[in-house]
DNA sequence: TTACTAATTAGTTGTTATTCCTATTTAATA
DNA sequence: TATTAAATAGGAATAACAACTAATTAGTAA
């Protein structure tokens, strides 16, 4: 008898959980089913909404909370940028963004090609494009020296992903 | 006898506040100084906190007004997603975002070629990339046909940029 | 210059997003 | 089944911004 989609997907879930020495609840696999099924970039409070009409008593910290350490283990990203505090760029060159995870630096780069992409006839029909910018997002020079913590997926195992 | 870098850049400034129908005031000249020496993607906190060393008076929601104005003239802009709200993203498959400006919707969109950008090897050596993405920001269509609000720099003058 | 007027500002108060704290509960293991 | 460390709910604290209002000031036109 064959697995359904559903059930496969949560079997690889509960099975990286242990991986990473994480315990199985029953709010973890609800937010995991239901930040799956979104396709609008949702925000943690969006999601606590969706989940607590069917769970009305999980609470707002650990659906956020869940959902940062999704991410650290790789089966979400965060949308680049968001939850950040503004900030702004004095620099008018046209330019590009390396950002670190680790420390939250932004350093601009430039490369002549990236200024050059062409962008897509479906977009440019449905869209208007005034700026088009290039996101690096990994660790800088100073975070690789200071520490040798790998990041997710590579992350070892029973290691504590967010200790407070 | 010639005009310095730093005072022909303010009577540009000078000039552009006049098309917009700003007001010239002390505040925003030193606001405008200021930020434009920052080379790290200042937050208005940062920025605040500078500038009230020399002009102690001066209030953060000013700084922070000011700031966003700035944007909307197109003398700075703001960095990619900062001062959103965290959105996750539980999409896997390498995708790029659209971001529209004025609604603030996030559409992904596939692109191969973008999927295989290459990286300049000075950054090679300095960053460990794990993401790349490309980020287009502009207006959607939902939003173009709501209003026919042009963007900085194109904003005819005379209309108050951020009335409250 | 001076007087006028609308824009701008400082200071304060709200609001919202997010994190922190702690007592209690629960999943995993022996 | 008992143990224990991790995870949770609920509330409090924090931080980033935005909104409000009375007082001030820049721009202008006499």
């Amino acid at each position: 008898m064959k697995k359904s989609i559903k059930k496969k997907m949560t079997d690889k879930f509960i099975e990286t959980c242990k991986a990473f020495g994480l315990k199985i609840t029953p709010q973890r696999i609800t937010i995991y089913r239901e930040v799956l099924n979104s396709f609008d970039h949702p925000s943690a409070e969006a999601i606590y909404r969706k989940i607590k009409e069917a769970h009305p008593n999980i609470s707002f910290d650990t659906v956020n909370r869940t959902l940062l350490t999704f991410a650290e283990m790789g089966f979400l990203q965060i949308v680049e940028g968001s939850g950040d505090v503004r900030r702004f760029d004095p620099n008018a060159e046209p330019h590009h963004h390396l950002r670190c995870k680790q420390c939250g630096a932004i350093i601009d780069f430039y490369y002549k090609k990236y200024n050059q992409l062409d962008i897509p006839e479906e977009i440019k029909e449905k869209f208007s494009v005034n700026r088009i910018r290039v996101v690096l997002e990994g660790i800088c020079h100073r975070c690789q020296d200071h520490t040798n913590r790998r990041e997710a997926p590579f992350v070892s195992a029973r290691v504590p992903l967010r200790g407070r």
